[in-house]
DNA sequence: TTTAAACATTATAAAAAGGTCTTTTTATCC
DNA sequence: GGATAAAAAGACCTTTTTATAATGTTTAAA
């Protein structure tokens, strides 16, 4: 597993969420828990989270309420989720277990060797914004 | 992450192993344990895992008893051993969630996207196997 | 027959995942 | 303007998975 599946909710839900909030109206967690195929009560939590660790997303509570998107959809990258939801570590460590960082073992070459992998993954999730991930429709 | 922390424990120790037992000497596995920072008991858990699930390793009881390899290391690749504790379809799954065979969205080009980078992962511990792991001197 | 080792089993702890119920906010209806 | 209903927010609880510890059992060499 590259991320947990808080995160993997986490990309789902805000993808969906970018690909169908246009300025000003708001979706319901209902609509979103639906189609995405996350459950509700969590997803709750999950935006909960988001709302308050960035900038990214407002929602509104009572009759009309919902979540909508604050930015633009192509601002937000699945690296940002995956730093958001999981540490900035997650991705960039020792596929050996250590940090980089590591001098536990001074003479290892471990993370030289797998730095190359780490390098293309993260230049992957660099790439892909929600907006991108929109275009081949997911939903 | 890209595998669970039983998964990381069974690489290290088995390069471990690898790198220092050679034929017909087995080692104690809180050697091995010291050695790679792994809680003993659940070290002794995973070893007999991997010797019921594999052909990987033989133990011996008693006095002057251990464990020790009953292959080549240059036989055992990392994704072997990430497919035998966390499942063939740890890597190659859609970064988005869903299987290859997902056809819940058919119009979904997430995973023909994402291929590319599983394929670079796949063949990243495909030729990692435990010889040129110990070459880099982890230990 | 003593002792050192793996093997086996059970229990515990912590984290992740998910559910339920109550409270608060807000729009709309009367 | 008050009542009502719809929504997120928040608190708390349950379940499941992962990780670890503890303890006893079996094996085999010296």
């Amino acid at each position: 597993m590259l991320y947990s599946k808080y995160c993997e909710y986490s990309i789902r839900a805000l993808a969906y969420l970018g690909a169908n909030s246009q300025k000003k109206d708001y979706l319901l967690v209902k609509e979103i828990s639906d189609n995405t195929n996350i459950p509700c009560a969590y997803l709750h939590k999950i935006f909960q989270d988001i709302a308050s660790n960035t900038n990214w997303i407002v929602s509104k509570k009572g009759r009309n309420g919902g979540v909508t998107m604050a930015i633009e959809s192509k601002k937000i990258k699945m690296m940002d989720i995956i730093n958001v939801c999981d540490g900035v570590q997650t991705i960039k460590r020792c596929i050996f277990g250590g940090e980089k960082e590591c001098k536990q073992h001074p003479t290892c070459k471990m993370y030289d060797n797998c730095s190359y992998i780490l390098n293309e993954i993260t230049a992957f999730y660099e790439k892909m914004t929600l907006d991108v991930i929109a275009k081949m429709n997911p939903f």
